[in-house]
DNA sequence: GACATGGAGATTCCATACAAGTAAAACGAG
DNA sequence: CTCGTTTTACTTGTATGGAATCTCCATGTC
Protein backbone atom coordinates (compact mmCIF):
# COMPACT_ATOMS: atom_id res chain seq x y z
CA UNK A 1 0.00 0.00 0.00
CA UNK A 2 1.56 2.92 -0.82
CA UNK A 3 1.98 5.57 2.48
CA UNK A 4 1.09 8.89 -0.08
CA UNK A 5 -2.65 10.07 -0.36
CA UNK A 6 -3.99 7.97 2.56
CA UNK A 7 -5.09 11.08 4.72
CA UNK A 8 -7.88 12.85 3.51
CA UNK A 9 -7.32 16.34 2.00
CA UNK A 10 -10.31 18.10 4.20
CA UNK A 11 -12.14 20.90 1.97
CA UNK A 12 -10.42 23.94 2.22
CA UNK A 13 -11.91 27.18 2.46
CA UNK A 14 -11.56 29.45 0.02
CA UNK A 15 -9.72 32.31 1.94
CA UNK A 16 -7.14 29.83 2.94
CA UNK A 17 -6.55 28.69 -0.84
CA UNK A 18 -6.51 32.32 -1.83
CA UNK A 19 -3.88 33.22 1.08
CA UNK A 20 -1.58 30.57 -0.24
CA UNK A 21 -1.70 31.37 -3.85
CA UNK A 22 -1.50 34.89 -3.39
CA UNK A 23 1.31 34.23 -1.05
CA UNK A 24 3.49 31.77 -3.44
CA UNK A 25 3.08 34.54 -6.21
CA UNK A 26 4.38 37.04 -3.97
CA UNK A 27 7.70 35.14 -3.09
CA UNK A 28 7.58 33.62 -6.29
CA UNK A 29 8.33 37.34 -7.63
CA UNK A 30 5.24 37.15 -9.76
CA UNK A 31 3.80 40.11 -7.72
CA UNK A 32 6.86 42.64 -7.65
CA UNK A 33 7.65 44.52 -4.46
CA UNK A 34 5.20 47.38 -3.50
CA UNK A 35 2.61 46.51 -6.46
CA UNK A 36 -0.86 47.27 -5.52
CA UNK A 37 -2.57 44.21 -5.21
CA UNK A 38 -6.66 45.44 -4.69
CA UNK A 39 -9.70 43.24 -3.58
CA UNK A 40 -11.31 43.42 -6.97
CA UNK A 41 -8.81 42.85 -9.00
CA UNK A 42 -7.94 39.67 -6.87
CA UNK A 43 -11.53 38.13 -6.68
CA UNK A 44 -11.62 38.51 -10.53
CA UNK A 45 -8.22 37.18 -11.18
CA UNK A 46 -9.38 33.65 -8.84
CA UNK A 47 -12.83 34.08 -9.78
CA UNK A 48 -14.43 33.98 -6.46
CA UNK A 49 -15.79 37.16 -4.44
CA UNK A 50 -14.10 39.67 -2.73
CA UNK A 51 -14.90 38.14 1.03
CA UNK A 52 -12.51 35.54 0.66
CA UNK A 53 -9.76 37.79 -0.70
CA UNK A 54 -10.43 40.19 2.33
CA UNK A 55 -9.14 37.12 4.46
CA UNK A 56 -6.92 36.29 2.91
CA UNK A 57 -5.02 40.27 2.77
CA UNK A 58 -5.66 40.30 6.51
CA UNK A 59 -4.07 36.86 7.11
CA UNK A 60 -0.67 37.69 4.92
CA UNK A 61 -0.93 41.49 6.60
CA UNK A 62 0.44 39.46 9.70
CA UNK A 63 2.90 37.72 8.14
CA UNK A 64 4.38 41.10 6.64
CA UNK A 65 3.78 39.71 3.01
CA UNK A 66 1.30 42.52 2.45
CA UNK A 67 0.64 46.19 3.66
CA UNK A 68 -2.79 47.24 4.21
CA UNK A 69 -3.71 51.13 3.83
CA UNK A 70 -7.08 51.43 5.36
CA UNK A 71 -9.38 52.75 2.57
CA UNK A 72 -6.90 53.38 0.30
CA UNK A 73 -5.64 49.32 -0.98
CA UNK A 74 -3.46 46.63 -0.20
CA UNK A 75 0.15 46.74 -1.36
CA UNK A 76 2.91 44.02 -1.84
CA UNK A 77 5.51 44.79 1.33
CA UNK A 78 8.59 46.83 -0.03
CA UNK A 79 11.65 46.86 2.54
CA UNK A 80 13.67 49.22 3.27
CA UNK A 81 17.07 49.08 3.39
CA UNK A 82 16.61 49.51 7.55
CA UNK A 83 13.83 46.76 7.28
CA UNK A 84 16.11 44.58 5.59
CA UNK A 85 18.55 44.79 8.52
CA UNK A 86 15.92 44.57 11.11
CA UNK A 87 14.91 41.56 9.76
CA UNK A 88 18.11 40.40 9.73
CA UNK A 89 19.03 40.95 12.77
CA UNK A 90 15.70 39.16 14.31
CA UNK A 91 16.43 36.31 12.31
CA UNK A 92 19.93 35.82 13.92
CA UNK A 93 18.73 36.09 17.65
CA UNK A 94 15.49 33.93 16.48
CA UNK A 95 17.45 30.96 14.81
CA UNK A 96 20.58 30.95 17.19
CA UNK A 97 18.28 29.85 20.03
CA UNK A 98 15.33 27.95 17.95
CA UNK A 99 18.92 26.16 17.01
CA UNK A 100 19.94 26.08 20.34
CA UNK A 101 16.41 24.63 21.71
CA UNK A 102 16.36 21.98 18.75
CA UNK A 103 20.05 20.62 19.77
CA UNK A 104 18.87 20.49 23.28
CA UNK A 105 15.74 18.58 22.14
CA UNK A 106 16.06 16.69 19.36
CA UNK A 107 19.61 17.06 17.83
CA UNK A 108 19.83 14.36 15.86
CA UNK A 109 16.95 14.39 14.01
CA UNK A 110 18.34 18.16 13.30
CA UNK A 111 21.33 16.56 12.30
CA UNK A 112 20.01 14.23 10.16
CA UNK A 113 17.52 16.86 8.26
CA UNK A 114 20.13 19.50 7.68
CA UNK A 115 22.22 16.61 6.11
CA UNK A 116 19.86 15.83 3.74
CA UNK A 117 19.15 19.43 2.76
CA UNK A 118 22.58 20.25 2.52
CA UNK A 119 23.25 17.26 -0.04
CA UNK A 120 20.31 18.44 -2.13
CA UNK A 121 21.52 21.88 -2.19
CA UNK A 122 25.17 20.58 -3.28
CA UNK A 123 22.92 19.36 -6.77
CA UNK A 124 20.91 22.33 -7.04
CA UNK A 125 23.93 24.42 -7.03
CA UNK A 126 26.07 22.03 -9.26
CA UNK A 127 23.01 22.31 -11.53
CA UNK A 128 22.87 26.00 -11.27
CA UNK A 129 19.51 25.79 -10.04
CA UNK A 130 19.09 29.03 -8.63
CA UNK A 131 14.99 28.86 -7.84
CA UNK A 132 15.19 25.46 -5.87
CA UNK A 133 18.38 26.59 -4.46
CA UNK A 134 16.77 29.09 -2.74
CA UNK A 135 14.09 26.94 -1.72
CA UNK A 136 16.28 24.40 -0.16
CA UNK A 137 17.89 27.19 1.72
CA UNK A 138 14.78 28.44 2.79
CA UNK A 139 13.86 25.08 4.11
CA UNK A 140 17.21 24.55 5.83
CA UNK A 141 16.78 27.18 8.29
CA UNK A 142 13.47 26.55 9.01
CA UNK A 143 14.41 23.35 9.71
CA UNK A 144 15.55 24.51 13.43
CA UNK A 145 12.23 25.95 14.26
CA UNK A 146 10.53 22.48 12.94
CA UNK A 147 12.48 20.53 15.21
CA UNK A 148 12.81 23.03 18.20
CA UNK A 149 9.68 21.86 20.06
CA UNK A 150 8.28 24.99 20.96
CA UNK A 151 5.34 26.21 18.80
CA UNK A 152 5.63 29.49 19.83
CA UNK A 153 8.84 29.88 18.39
CA UNK A 154 7.59 28.62 15.62
CA UNK A 155 5.12 31.07 15.14
CA UNK A 156 7.86 33.64 15.60
CA UNK A 157 9.44 32.64 12.74
CA UNK A 158 6.15 32.62 10.27
CA UNK A 159 5.84 35.77 11.00
CA UNK A 160 9.18 36.82 9.11
CA UNK A 161 10.22 33.27 7.31
CA UNK A 162 7.70 34.56 4.17
CA UNK A 163 9.17 37.89 3.77
CA UNK A 164 12.81 36.57 4.04
CA UNK A 165 12.14 33.49 0.74
CA UNK A 166 10.83 36.60 -1.14
CA UNK A 167 14.11 38.53 -0.59
CA UNK A 168 15.98 35.50 -1.29
CA UNK A 169 14.10 35.07 -4.39
CA UNK A 170 13.56 38.20 -5.43
CA UNK A 171 16.79 40.25 -4.43
CA UNK A 172 19.85 37.67 -3.63
CA UNK A 173 19.17 34.10 -5.44
CA UNK A 174 20.49 35.25 -8.60
CA UNK A 175 23.60 36.22 -7.21
CA UNK A 176 26.35 33.39 -8.15
CA UNK A 177 29.24 34.16 -5.80
CA UNK A 178 26.81 34.68 -2.64
CA UNK A 179 25.04 30.93 -3.55
CA UNK A 180 29.29 29.89 -3.41
CA UNK A 181 29.76 31.44 -0.31
CA UNK A 182 26.21 30.37 1.17
CA UNK A 183 26.61 26.56 0.33
CA UNK A 184 29.96 26.88 2.14
CA UNK A 185 28.50 28.68 5.07
CA UNK A 186 25.64 25.90 5.54
CA UNK A 187 28.45 23.25 5.24
CA UNK A 188 29.85 24.85 8.06
CA UNK A 189 27.36 24.93 10.38
CA UNK A 190 26.64 21.12 10.26
CA UNK A 191 30.15 21.10 10.87
CA UNK A 192 29.85 22.89 13.77
CA UNK A 193 26.47 21.73 15.49
CA UNK A 194 28.10 17.69 14.76
CA UNK A 195 31.09 19.37 16.89
CA UNK A 196 28.23 21.39 19.64
CA UNK A 197 30.51 24.09 19.02
CA UNK A 198 27.87 26.57 19.40
CA UNK A 199 30.21 30.11 19.37
CA UNK A 200 31.52 28.82 15.87
CA UNK A 201 27.95 27.96 15.17
CA UNK A 202 26.94 31.02 16.39
CA UNK A 203 29.63 33.24 13.94
CA UNK A 204 29.16 31.48 11.24
CA UNK A 205 25.31 31.78 11.18
CA UNK A 206 26.09 35.87 12.09
CA UNK A 207 28.45 35.73 9.22
CA UNK A 208 25.89 34.22 6.86
CA UNK A 209 23.05 36.21 7.94
CA UNK A 210 25.26 39.59 7.11
CA UNK A 211 26.30 38.46 3.87
CA UNK A 212 22.28 37.91 2.73
CA UNK A 213 21.94 41.26 4.18
CA UNK A 214 24.55 43.28 2.21
CA UNK A 215 23.85 41.79 -0.96
CA UNK A 216 20.50 42.42 -0.50
CA UNK A 217 21.07 45.98 0.29
CA UNK A 218 23.70 46.65 -2.33
CA UNK A 219 20.72 45.03 -4.81
CA UNK A 220 18.23 47.52 -3.64
CA UNK A 221 20.66 50.53 -4.30
CA UNK A 222 20.75 50.06 -7.34
CA UNK A 223 16.79 50.83 -8.27
CA UNK A 224 16.51 49.60 -11.90
CA UNK A 225 17.74 46.08 -11.56
CA UNK A 226 15.20 43.19 -10.79
CA UNK A 227 11.92 44.46 -11.38
CA UNK A 228 11.77 45.87 -7.96
CA UNK A 229 8.39 48.21 -8.23
CA UNK A 230 10.07 51.59 -7.40
CA UNK A 231 7.74 54.06 -5.65
CA UNK A 232 7.28 56.51 -2.73
CA UNK A 233 5.98 54.34 0.44
CA UNK A 234 4.07 56.77 1.16
CA UNK B 1 -3.15 76.31 25.43
CA UNK B 2 -3.85 72.74 26.67
CA UNK B 3 -1.27 70.56 25.11
CA UNK B 4 -3.41 67.59 24.55
CA UNK B 5 -5.88 66.75 22.19
CA UNK B 6 -4.41 68.60 19.45
CA UNK B 7 -4.22 65.87 17.52
CA UNK B 8 -6.90 64.90 15.61
CA UNK B 9 -7.75 61.31 16.23
CA UNK B 10 -9.04 59.57 12.87
CA UNK B 11 -11.83 57.59 13.11
CA UNK B 12 -10.80 53.98 13.89
CA UNK B 13 -12.77 51.26 11.94
CA UNK B 14 -15.02 49.23 13.83
CA UNK B 15 -13.04 45.90 13.23
CA UNK B 16 -10.76 47.94 15.27
CA UNK B 17 -12.69 48.90 17.98
CA UNK B 18 -14.20 45.47 17.92
CA UNK B 19 -10.96 44.04 18.44
CA UNK B 20 -10.07 46.26 21.07
CA UNK B 21 -13.07 45.52 22.80
CA UNK B 22 -12.88 41.51 22.91
CA UNK B 23 -9.33 41.61 23.42
CA UNK B 24 -10.23 43.90 26.44
CA UNK B 25 -13.22 41.40 27.73
CA UNK B 26 -10.33 38.43 27.53
CA UNK B 27 -7.67 39.80 29.45
CA UNK B 28 -9.80 41.24 32.10
CA UNK B 29 -11.30 37.86 32.40
CA UNK B 30 -14.98 39.25 31.39
CA UNK B 31 -14.69 36.05 29.21
CA UNK B 32 -14.13 32.98 30.71
CA UNK B 33 -11.02 30.67 29.34
CA UNK B 34 -12.60 28.54 27.08
CA UNK B 35 -15.54 30.08 26.62
CA UNK B 36 -17.71 29.82 23.32
CA UNK B 37 -17.71 33.12 21.23
CA UNK B 38 -19.72 33.21 18.42
CA UNK B 39 -19.69 35.76 15.90
CA UNK B 40 -23.33 36.72 15.71
CA UNK B 41 -23.77 36.77 19.57
CA UNK B 42 -21.23 39.22 19.37
CA UNK B 43 -22.09 41.22 16.33
CA UNK B 44 -25.28 41.50 18.86
CA UNK B 45 -23.75 42.72 21.63
CA UNK B 46 -21.92 45.07 20.03
CA UNK B 47 -24.97 46.15 17.52
CA UNK B 48 -22.43 45.66 14.53
CA UNK B 49 -23.07 43.29 11.80
CA UNK B 50 -20.91 40.45 11.52
CA UNK B 51 -18.25 41.30 9.26
CA UNK B 52 -16.45 43.56 11.48
CA UNK B 53 -16.73 40.42 14.10
CA UNK B 54 -15.17 38.59 12.10
CA UNK B 55 -12.39 40.44 10.97
CA UNK B 56 -11.64 40.80 14.58
CA UNK B 57 -11.93 37.80 15.57
CA UNK B 58 -9.30 36.95 12.96
CA UNK B 59 -7.25 39.08 13.96
CA UNK B 60 -7.40 37.49 17.90
CA UNK B 61 -6.11 34.26 16.40
CA UNK B 62 -2.82 35.98 15.69
CA UNK B 63 -2.32 36.71 19.04
CA UNK B 64 -3.57 33.50 19.97
CA UNK B 65 -6.03 34.72 22.37
CA UNK B 66 -8.66 33.20 19.84
CA UNK B 67 -8.97 30.17 18.59
CA UNK B 68 -11.43 29.64 15.60
CA UNK B 69 -12.20 25.97 14.55
CA UNK B 70 -13.73 26.22 11.23
CA UNK B 71 -17.28 25.87 10.55
CA UNK B 72 -17.54 25.43 14.73
CA UNK B 73 -17.24 28.45 16.23
CA UNK B 74 -14.65 30.74 18.10
CA UNK B 75 -13.27 29.87 21.55
CA UNK B 76 -11.44 32.08 23.89
CA UNK B 77 -7.78 30.28 24.12
CA UNK B 78 -7.51 27.79 26.85
CA UNK B 79 -4.38 26.64 27.64
CA UNK B 80 -2.79 23.16 29.16
CA UNK B 81 -0.27 23.29 31.09
CA UNK B 82 1.70 22.28 28.20
CA UNK B 83 0.58 25.53 27.09
CA UNK B 84 1.96 27.77 29.82
CA UNK B 85 5.61 25.74 29.82
CA UNK B 86 5.79 27.11 26.51
CA UNK B 87 4.59 30.66 26.86
CA UNK B 88 6.68 30.69 29.44
CA UNK B 89 10.30 29.59 27.76
CA UNK B 90 9.28 31.64 24.37
CA UNK B 91 8.71 34.61 27.19
CA UNK B 92 12.24 34.28 28.45
CA UNK B 93 13.76 33.95 25.80
CA UNK B 94 12.54 36.95 24.00
CA UNK B 95 12.54 39.23 27.28
CA UNK B 96 16.71 38.73 27.61
CA UNK B 97 17.13 39.03 24.04
CA UNK B 98 14.67 42.49 23.51
CA UNK B 99 16.65 43.46 27.11
CA UNK B 100 19.82 42.98 25.73
CA UNK B 101 19.01 45.25 22.58
CA UNK B 102 17.48 47.55 24.63
CA UNK B 103 20.81 48.02 27.04
CA UNK B 104 22.59 48.44 23.47
CA UNK B 105 20.51 50.81 22.29
CA UNK B 106 18.67 53.07 24.39
CA UNK B 107 20.08 52.53 28.28
CA UNK B 108 19.19 55.19 30.06
CA UNK B 109 15.30 55.56 28.56
CA UNK B 110 14.70 52.02 29.45
CA UNK B 111 16.35 52.11 33.28
CA UNK B 112 14.07 55.17 33.83
CA UNK B 113 10.94 53.62 32.50
CA UNK B 114 11.46 50.99 34.60
CA UNK B 115 12.48 52.74 37.89
CA UNK B 116 9.33 55.16 37.21
CA UNK B 117 6.51 51.81 36.73
CA UNK B 118 8.20 50.11 39.89
CA UNK B 119 7.42 53.27 41.70
CA UNK B 120 4.18 52.58 40.63
CA UNK B 121 4.55 49.16 41.49
CA UNK B 122 5.62 49.93 45.04
CA UNK B 123 2.05 51.93 45.38
CA UNK B 124 0.04 49.49 43.97
CA UNK B 125 1.34 46.83 45.93
CA UNK B 126 0.86 48.36 49.50
CA UNK B 127 -2.33 49.42 48.51
CA UNK B 128 -3.50 45.56 47.61
CA UNK B 129 -4.65 46.54 44.28
CA UNK B 130 -4.14 43.31 42.79
CA UNK B 131 -5.73 44.47 39.19
CA UNK B 132 -3.84 47.35 38.74
CA UNK B 133 -0.23 45.69 39.87
CA UNK B 134 -0.89 42.76 37.23
CA UNK B 135 -1.45 45.92 34.78
CA UNK B 136 2.11 47.55 35.98
CA UNK B 137 3.31 44.10 35.86
CA UNK B 138 2.47 43.49 32.07
CA UNK B 139 3.71 47.49 31.06
CA UNK B 140 7.07 46.54 33.19
CA UNK B 141 8.30 43.81 30.69
CA UNK B 142 6.55 45.19 27.69
CA UNK B 143 8.90 48.25 28.29
CA UNK B 144 11.85 45.51 27.21
CA UNK B 145 10.41 45.60 23.82
CA UNK B 146 9.31 49.19 23.27
CA UNK B 147 12.98 50.28 24.04
CA UNK B 148 14.53 47.16 21.83
CA UNK B 149 14.37 49.52 18.68
CA UNK B 150 13.62 46.36 16.49
CA UNK B 151 9.99 46.50 15.30
CA UNK B 152 10.19 42.58 15.09
CA UNK B 153 10.84 41.94 18.50
CA UNK B 154 8.00 43.63 19.14
CA UNK B 155 6.18 41.67 17.28
CA UNK B 156 7.19 38.85 18.13
CA UNK B 157 6.15 39.86 21.47
CA UNK B 158 2.85 40.95 20.25
CA UNK B 159 2.02 37.24 19.38
CA UNK B 160 2.17 36.19 23.24
CA UNK B 161 1.33 39.56 25.05
CA UNK B 162 -2.19 39.56 25.76
CA UNK B 163 -2.16 35.87 26.50
CA UNK B 164 0.53 36.37 29.09
CA UNK B 165 -1.78 39.44 30.43
CA UNK B 166 -4.63 37.19 30.66
CA UNK B 167 -2.88 34.63 32.80
CA UNK B 168 -1.84 37.31 34.60
CA UNK B 169 -5.17 38.59 35.50
CA UNK B 170 -6.99 35.22 35.35
CA UNK B 171 -4.75 32.86 37.34
CA UNK B 172 -1.83 34.30 39.15
CA UNK B 173 -3.07 37.96 40.48
CA UNK B 174 -4.81 37.32 42.93
CA UNK B 175 -2.18 34.89 45.09
CA UNK B 176 -0.38 37.47 47.41
CA UNK B 177 2.78 35.72 48.47
CA UNK B 178 3.20 35.62 44.60
CA UNK B 179 2.87 39.18 44.13
CA UNK B 180 5.43 39.77 47.02
CA UNK B 181 8.10 37.54 45.70
CA UNK B 182 7.48 38.88 41.92
CA UNK B 183 7.59 42.84 43.65
CA UNK B 184 10.97 42.12 44.86
CA UNK B 185 11.91 40.15 41.98
CA UNK B 186 11.82 43.48 39.92
CA UNK B 187 13.68 45.59 42.21
CA UNK B 188 16.34 42.82 41.49
CA UNK B 189 16.07 43.68 37.78
CA UNK B 190 16.49 46.88 37.68
CA UNK B 191 19.36 46.13 39.96
CA UNK B 192 21.33 44.31 38.03
CA UNK B 193 20.50 46.16 34.61
CA UNK B 194 21.87 49.05 36.39
CA UNK B 195 25.34 47.74 37.41
CA UNK B 196 25.21 46.07 33.66
CA UNK B 197 25.37 42.71 35.03
CA UNK B 198 23.50 41.27 32.71
CA UNK B 199 24.51 37.53 33.71
CA UNK B 200 22.79 37.82 37.36
CA UNK B 201 19.51 40.22 35.21
CA UNK B 202 19.14 36.36 32.90
CA UNK B 203 19.03 34.60 36.54
CA UNK B 204 16.81 36.40 38.09
CA UNK B 205 14.77 36.94 34.89
CA UNK B 206 14.73 33.29 34.56
CA UNK B 207 13.51 32.79 38.72
CA UNK B 208 10.79 35.33 37.78
CA UNK B 209 9.48 33.88 35.03
CA UNK B 210 9.38 30.21 36.52
CA UNK B 211 7.68 30.89 39.45
CA UNK B 212 4.67 32.51 37.47
CA UNK B 213 4.57 29.33 35.26
CA UNK B 214 4.35 27.50 38.95
CA UNK B 215 1.78 29.45 40.18
CA UNK B 216 -0.41 29.47 36.76
CA UNK B 217 0.04 25.83 36.61
CA UNK B 218 -0.97 25.68 39.89
CA UNK B 219 -3.80 27.29 39.50
CA UNK B 220 -4.88 25.48 36.44
CA UNK B 221 -4.59 22.09 38.28
CA UNK B 222 -7.14 23.07 40.87
CA UNK B 223 -10.12 22.81 38.32
CA UNK B 224 -13.09 24.55 40.48
CA UNK B 225 -11.11 27.55 41.19
CA UNK B 226 -11.17 30.67 39.30
CA UNK B 227 -13.86 30.54 37.22
CA UNK B 228 -11.75 28.44 34.90
CA UNK B 229 -14.74 27.30 32.24
CA UNK B 230 -13.20 23.31 31.78
CA UNK B 231 -14.54 21.81 29.12
CA UNK B 232 -13.37 18.92 26.47
CA UNK B 233 -10.42 20.95 24.51
CA UNK B 234 -11.53 18.85 21.05
C1' DG C 1 2.13 80.51 -11.71
C1' DA C 2 0.48 79.02 -6.92
C1' DC C 3 -3.08 77.54 -4.51
C1' DA C 4 -7.74 76.41 -3.11
C1' DT C 5 -12.08 74.04 -4.45
C1' DG C 6 -14.96 70.58 -6.33
C1' DG C 7 -16.12 66.39 -8.28
C1' DA C 8 -15.26 61.86 -10.60
C1' DG C 9 -13.32 57.47 -9.99
C1' DA C 10 -11.54 53.87 -7.37
C1' DT C 11 -11.29 51.19 -3.19
C1' DT C 12 -12.23 49.57 1.07
C1' DC C 13 -15.61 48.85 4.88
C1' DC C 14 -19.87 47.25 6.54
C1' DA C 15 -24.51 45.08 6.24
C1' DT C 16 -27.20 41.47 4.73
C1' DA C 17 -28.76 37.16 2.38
C1' DC C 18 -27.86 32.69 1.33
C1' DA C 19 -25.04 28.30 1.09
C1' DA C 20 -22.59 24.70 3.35
C1' DG C 21 -20.84 22.32 7.04
C1' DT C 22 -20.96 20.58 12.05
C1' DA C 23 -22.82 18.91 16.29
C1' DA C 24 -26.30 17.22 18.84
C1' DA C 25 -30.94 15.91 19.59
C1' DA C 26 -34.74 12.91 18.06
C1' DC C 27 -36.05 8.82 16.27
C1' DG C 28 -36.48 3.93 15.14
C1' DA C 29 -34.99 -0.90 14.81
C1' DG C 30 -33.14 -4.63 17.09
C1' DC D 1 -31.63 -0.30 26.66
C1' DT D 2 -28.12 0.24 22.73
C1' DC D 3 -26.77 1.34 18.42
C1' DG D 4 -27.14 3.54 14.10
C1' DT D 5 -29.77 6.82 11.21
C1' DT D 6 -32.24 10.97 10.34
C1' DT D 7 -33.45 15.35 11.34
C1' DT D 8 -32.90 19.81 13.25
C1' DA D 9 -30.62 23.79 15.08
C1' DC D 10 -26.68 26.40 14.97
C1' DT D 11 -22.40 28.37 13.18
C1' DT D 12 -19.35 29.74 9.93
C1' DG D 13 -18.11 30.60 4.87
C1' DT D 14 -19.15 33.17 0.65
C1' DA D 15 -21.50 36.44 -2.44
C1' DT D 16 -23.12 40.92 -3.26
C1' DG D 17 -24.88 45.76 -2.84
C1' DG D 18 -24.39 50.16 -0.97
C1' DA D 19 -22.14 53.71 2.10
C1' DA D 20 -17.99 55.99 3.31
C1' DT D 21 -13.67 57.84 2.25
C1' DC D 22 -9.48 58.43 -0.08
C1' DT D 23 -6.84 59.95 -4.37
C1' DC D 24 -6.28 62.55 -8.19
C1' DC D 25 -7.24 65.63 -11.67
C1' DA D 26 -9.68 69.49 -13.56
C1' DT D 27 -11.25 73.95 -12.86
C1' DG D 28 -11.33 78.45 -11.08
C1' DT D 29 -9.44 82.38 -8.35
C1' DC D 30 -5.98 85.56 -6.98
Amino acid sequence: MSSRSLKIQRPQSLATLVTERIREAIVSGEFTLGEKISEESLAETFDVSRSPVRDALNALQFTGLVEIRPKRGSFVFNPTILDIGQLCEYREMLEREACTLAMRGSREALLEALKALFDEMASAHKNGDTRRYAALDTAFHKAFFEHCSNALVQDAYLLVEARLATIRTVLTAAKKERREASYDEHGEIIDALKKNDMARFEKVLKTHIHRTQAVAVERLSEPDSGGVYQKPDR
